[in-house]
DNA sequence: GATGAATGAGTCTTCATTCAT
DNA sequence: CATGAATGAAGACTCATTCAT
C-alpha cells in the first residue's frame, strides 16, 4: 500500500456526536488531519497525472469534494502544497532505504536495497512520476529544492558508500550510473507500467549489482 | 555542435539586409527560414530551462529580439512550436542512430551508437532537457505524442533486435534495462553536466554492452 | 482615559469565573457586555491603523483571543461592527462638547470647549484616526452616514450659533473655517502625535478664538 | 482645468492612417500616452470617490472602456497605478507653489500662495479627495510613502520659513496650524463643493495670514 | 514581413459569513 | 456561550492569441 495512504477511514467516526456543545480540540485535530490527508493524496495524483502547472487548485478542490477556500485553510499556497507533499515522501522513503538510520549499505544490504527500491517504485507510481516530473522542471524544483538536493546527496553518499567499500576503482562514476539506471527505470516504469516489466529487470539488476 | 545550430550564420547576412532594393523571393525565402530557426532555438533554450508553461509567449519574442506577431507568422500556437522543435530534434538525431536507415544495429555498430548517443547527449544538452521535460509532464507530452512515440517505438526496436541477434534470452527486458539506462544517464548529465562524470560513465556502459 | 476604555476591568473578573456553578443571567449579561466591549476596542484599534478594508474578521478574533462565529454573536457583519464603534464614540464625545444638552455655546463655554476638544484628541487618538479615516472614505462613510451627519450638523449649528451671537458678519463661514481647522489639527496630530506641537498649538487657537 | 487633463483629444487623429505598413513608434507612442492619461484619469476619479480598496481593475477597465488586460500593459500592478497618479500630481502642484523654485515664500508671495492653493483645490477636486483619502489610510498610505512624504516636508520647510521670516515666536508651531488648517479647509471643501463658502473662507485665511 | 495594442478566459488567493457541533 | 471548518463570490494578475496598421 502506498505509504501515504494510511487510515483516513476510522476518521470519520470519531467526528460524529450530536450535542450542542463546541467540538473539542482533539475532534478539530482529526478533522483537520484527515482533510489535510485527504488534499494532499488527491493534489499528488493530478500534479502525478496532469503536471502541476496544469493542475489548477479548482481542480484538486473539485477532486477532493471540497471547496477552493478550505484548501487554503491547510495549505497557504499551491507551492506549499507541492512541497509538503514531496517532503513527506521523500522523508517516508528514506526511512525505508536506510533501516538502521547508519547512511551506511553493507553487501547485505545491497540486495535488499534494490528489492525495496522496486516495492516502493511499484506501490507508488503516483508519487514517483511526480518526483520525475519535478526533477526535470527547473523552475517546479525550484520549489522545493532543498529537501530534493539533501535526499539526493544522502542517497549518493549511501551507494558511492557501497561501491568503495566494493573496492570499485571510481566509486562516484558507478555511483552515478547506478543510481541514473534506477532513475531511468523508474522513469520508464511509470510512464507505462503494464508494459514494463519490472520482475525481470529487477532480477537483472540484482545480478548487475548485488549477486553474490 | 548543436545538430539544430546549423546555418542560422549563414543567413543572418541576409537578414540584415537593410537598403531599398526590393528582396527577391529568394531572399525572402532565407528570412523566413532564417527567422524559424531563431524563433526554434530562442524557445528550445527558455522551454529547456525555464519549462515550457513557465517560458511566455513574450518571453520567446523578447529573447529573439521581433514581436509577439511575428512569431504567430511563423508558428499557429505555443503548442505547434514545440511540437515543430521536438520533431526537428527527433528527426535529426534518429539519422544518427540509423545510418544505413535499415532498422538494425550489428555488433559493430552497437559501439557506434553508444557513443554516438553520448556525443548527442553532450552537443545537445538544451534539447536533452526539453525532451526529459516533456516525457514526464503528461500534459505537455500529449503535444507531441505521436512523434514521440514513433521515435521511441523505432529506436526499442533497433535496441530489441540487438540483443535478440546477441542470444539474449529476453530481449525485451534487456531492451528496456539498456534503454532506461541511457535515459537515467541523460538526465543526470543534463541536470548537471559539469559534475557528471560522463565519459567514465560511457566507457562503462561500452564496457557493460558492446565489449568484444 | 479614552472614553471607550471604562468598565472592561471590572467585567473581566466576571469572564474570568470558571467553576462549575451555573451562571446567573446577571453574569451572562456581564459577560456578554465585556466581550462586546472587548470586540469593539480590538476592532476600533485595528480599523484606526490598519485600515477598514484591510481589516479582516479573522485579524480582530485572532487580537481579541475569541473565535471568528464569537464575534457573529454579538455583531451581525463587519459594518455593524464599524457602525456601532462609531456611534458610540460619536455619542461620547457629543456629551462632552455641550455639557448643558442646550445646543449653544456661550462666550464662556467656548475656551472650555476648544480645551476639552483637545483634551479628547489627545485622549482618544485611536478613534479620531477612525473618525478620520472613515471622513475621507466616501464608501465607508455610507455605511456610518446617518449618526455622522446628525453628529457634523449639531455640531456646526453650535459653533455657528456662538459666532453669530458673536456680531460676526459671516458667521456660516466662520463656523466652516473653526471646525476646519480642528479637523485639520486633528489630522495632523493622529498621524503624527509625538512630533505635532499640540499644546502650543492649543494656545493659538484659544487666542484665536475664545480670548477675553 | 485640472492639471492633468491636457490634450488627450489631438491623439485620436494622429493614430489614423490606413495602409498595411506597421504603425510608426510615434504612433505607437501616440497612443500609449493617450491609453495612460486614459486609465490615470479614470482610477483618480474612482479611488477618490470610492476609495483605493473598493475600486477594482475591472471598475476601472470598464469605466474606461478598456479590457482588464489592457490596465496591465500599461501599469504593472494596482499599487503602481496609484502610485504614478499620486506621482504626478503632488509634482505639477509643487511647480505651483514654488514658482522660482528656490524652497522660499516672501511675504508678497505668500497671498499668491494662498490664491494658488485655493485655485488649485477648485480645480482639482478629484486628486484632492484622493489625496485625503489617501493621508488618512495607513496602508494605502504607505504604498506612496515617499513621495508624500518628501512634498510635505518640502511644503512645511517654506511655510516655517515664512513664519520665521516674519519674526514668528514659534514658527515650527505656525507652520503646523497653517498647514492643518489648509487641510482642514480642503477636507470639508472635497467632500461638499456645493456647500462650503470657499471663496469667502479663502479670503478670511488672506486675512489672518497675508494682510499687509 | 512586422509591430505591439487589445482582448478575455483562466489562475491563484482572500475573506465575510454560515453552521454543525 | 463558543469554536473553527466550510463555502463561494470577488479580486488581482497572467498570457495565448488576434488584428489593425
Amino acid at each position: 500500500m502506498p505509504f501515504f495512504k494510511k487510515d483516513v477511514s476510522t476518521v470519520r467516526s470519531v467526528i460524529k456526536h450530536n450535542d450542542m456543545s463546541p467540538r473539542t480540540s482533539e475532534q478539530f485535530e482529526a478533522i483537520r488531519k484527515g482533510k489535510k490527508l485527504l488534499i494532499m493524496d488527491t493534489a499528488l495524483e493530478l500534479f502525478a497525472n496532469e503536471g502541476f502547472h496544469s493542475t489548477s487548485i479548482q481542480d484538486i478542490a473539485n477532486k477532493a469534494g471540497i471547496s477552493k477556500g478550505l484548501l487554503y485553510n491547510y495549505f497557504e499556497s499551491k507551492e506549499a502544497l507541492i512541497r509538503v507533499i514531496i517532503a513527506r515522501g521523500l522523508e517516508e522513503i528514506m526511512t525505508y532505504f536506510d533501516p538502521d538510520h547508519d547512511g551506511m549499505l553493507t553487501r547485505q544490504e545491497m540486495k535488499y536495497f534494490i528489492e525495496e527500491t522496486f516495492r516502493i517504485l511499484k506501490e507508488n507510481v503516483e508519487f514517483w512520476k511526480l518526483y520525475f516530473g519535478i526533477l526535470t522542471q527547473p523552475p517546479v524544483l525550484k520549489l522545493v529544492d532543498k529537501v530534493f538536493q539533501e535526499t539526493i546527496e544522502s542517497l549518493f553518499g549511501m551507494v558511492e558508500g557501497y561501491f568503495e567499500q566494493l573496492g570499485d576503482e571510481n566509486p562516484k562514476a558507478s555511483a552515478r550510473v547506478f543510481v541514473a539506471q534506477l532513475d531511468g527505470i523508474g522513469i520508464h516504469y511509470v510512464m507505462n507500467p503494464e508494459r514494463f516489466p519490472l520482475e525481470s529487470v529487477k532480477q537483472k539488476i540484482i545480478e548487475l549489482y548485488a549477486d553474490e
